[in-house]
DNA sequence: CAATAATTTGCAAGCGCTTACAGTTATTCT
DNA sequence: AGAATAACTGTAAGCGCTTGCAAATTATTG
């Protein structure tokens, strides 16, 4: 890569000033004489001049990027968050580094360390669980970091999420007025935080409340097929009703569901705990709990540059409302 | 944010060495003797030293981030080139700067120069237009692009792709032998180069060839609502086969016409010229024009890494295999 | 063992920008 | 008008790193 082209010392020459004015006028500071300014703003025009972000970055030690931690770009969850995220830096003017984290070729905190090296000012984290490593790493750098449709164990960082609990226990209980008793479980990852401290416990309290036993929780299933194939064990285990966390999930166990010649909702009502545009479109559309995703991506952002900006955030742990928007595969909608 | 805690100097005064040495061992340089190596990896263990990647940035012109320019996070489509640009980017240790480019905040050349303002080193553009702007822009800097899933009409710039006469010819061709004649084309943007100069005149083309008149091309079909307020004017105009860009708009007359009581595949085929999980797991399943989206992120990343690196790259527009995947939305699966 | 070549290392000049601080000019006030 | 104050501009020291070049060290050779 070639010397960049055009500086800001090319523009303080023609412009008969000192590259401190040029930045200033820059940086939109105001201790510029109006008549200075305009005559710096036109030499810019003229030679098209743009700052070098990277040099910016190093003087200033801010690089206007935040890092983006996503578990999985083609799950609907995190590009509905992502979406909101990305609106919000755009209006700060962040731009996002994005960096998935599936990937089993580097190591998370590898990955995060990466992101950390770039400088990023904060850090949006998506992924069900926060190791050690990288929350240590977080804090070393002292780099803010917010949790958007998840948590950690410790509640250590700021997060956005909606109230799970009580979110899955409406579900329930929905099916429960339905006549359902032989309730049940299906979600990815038992250790993700949201699973063994919210929907477990929420689900264990519900089943022990009303008296319908210990109950199933099939963990494990994670996408369309795992969710295809548990159906067989549903229907051994006579469960008459389920949430199931990812919505792509649920379609799997509806269309095996319908394959093996079931009804749905009759023969089992299906409620997913993560509505995206799939829980919509597939028929019958699925009952499910809709997490606000866009805004909870958006405000996890905005509150990221309230802490960049040190600025004082009353409430880190924001819970948004949720809807359960009943469809066909449950009865009464 | 503050000053960073430990800097080459540090790591230099500790390990007895000039600062040039330590870069060096940081950077992988030969020409240095293994036991001064082994010492100054030693200190850098042990004081935890970071290279910061932002000073690097600046001092070697080269940052190991590309930029990526998406239209839309949540569509499938992007979401899994994305994943493929992802992995090959990790494998070669470059970040990736996300600009999405649907917001209308900005518009799209200032995202791009923005971009560029951050001294990315190549830039991945899925978007399926490539303004004028824009194309100067990457010009100017001559910083290395390459197309992911769409093409710029003037061919300037490398891009991978399928070859979309050719399986839009054979899905019309696929619908054409099972009896249906009114075929139709329902797409999106009818200025995307790619429906423009390939997929239009396929069309056109095909219905000549075959004697079937002039056709139907229904335009500005994005989404899933707008194949579902589409599907009536299908019946008015008595199509009996149509291939639809998006599988979400595809899934929208689908439903549409389920809805109405019609029998697809009998009364409507639909084939969906691009298949993203969403074309799998509706019911019927969604006969597809399977591109390997993926594949075509990697290898349009892999290309980047080769023109960052000024090395030659033989063909510069690349085609990959696609694949026709029958299922229930036609007759013959 | 000196002479030459090869290998290691250090020096120092940047990369393009920000930002205290000091210096200059314009404005206000008595 | 002259002092005090406010507004503006320039100076220069970094930010943390890379890299060409020269110096120093080590290895090779006749």
């Amino acid at each position: 890569m070639h010397k960049q082209e055009v500086t800001i010392y090319d523009v303080a020459r023609e412009a008969k000033v000192s590259m401190a004015t040029v930045s200033r006028v820059v940086n939109g500071n105001n201790n510029v004489r109006k008549e200075t300014r305009d005559r710096v703003m036109k030499v810019i025009n003229r030679l098209h001049y743009q700052p070098n972000a990277v040099a910016q970055g190093l003087a200033s030690k801010r690089t206007t990027t935040v890092g983006l931690i996503v578990p999985d770009l083609t799950n609907l969850y995190f590009a509905e968050l992502s979406k909101g995220i990305d609106d919000i830096a755009l209006l700060y003017k962040y731009n996002i580094i994005m960096t998935s984290i599936e990937n089993r070729l580097m190591k998370e905190d590898q990955a995060i360390q990466s992101l950390l090296n770039k400088q990023v000012d904060g850090v949006i984290y998506m992924s069900n669980r926060l190791p050690r490593e990288a929350a240590d790493a977080f804090k070393r750098t002292d780099t803010p970091v917010v949790l958007a449709g998840t948590k950690d164990n410790r509640e250590e960082f700021p997060s956005v999420t909606i109230d799970y609990k009580k979110a899955d226990t409406e579900a329930f209980n929905l099916m429960y007025n339905d006549g359902k008793k032989n309730l049940a479980l299906v979600i990815g990852d038992p250790k993700a935080v949201v699973n063994d401290e919210n929907r477990i416990p929420a689900y264990k309290q519900f089943m022990k409340e009303h008296n319908l036993g210990a109950g199933h929780v099939y963990t494990g299933i994670k996408d369309h097929s795992d969710g295809y194939n548990i159906y067989s064990q549903l229907v051994k285990d006579g469960i008459d009703g389920v949430v199931v966390t990812r919505d792509i999930t649920a379609v799997g166990i509806l269309n095996s569901a319908m394959d093996a010649g079931k009804k749905i909702p009759e023969d089992l009502e299906i409620v997913t705990a993560s509505a995206t545009q799939i829980a919509s479109v597939v028929c019958p559309a699925l009952t499910a709990i809709r997490q606000p995703l866009y805004d909870m991506g958006a405000v996890a952002m905005r509150m990221l540059t309230k802490l960049m900006n040190s600025e004082k955030v009353d409430n880190i742990h924001m819970e948004l409302p949720y809807e359960l928007l009943k469809k066909q595969s449950t009865l009464n909608h």
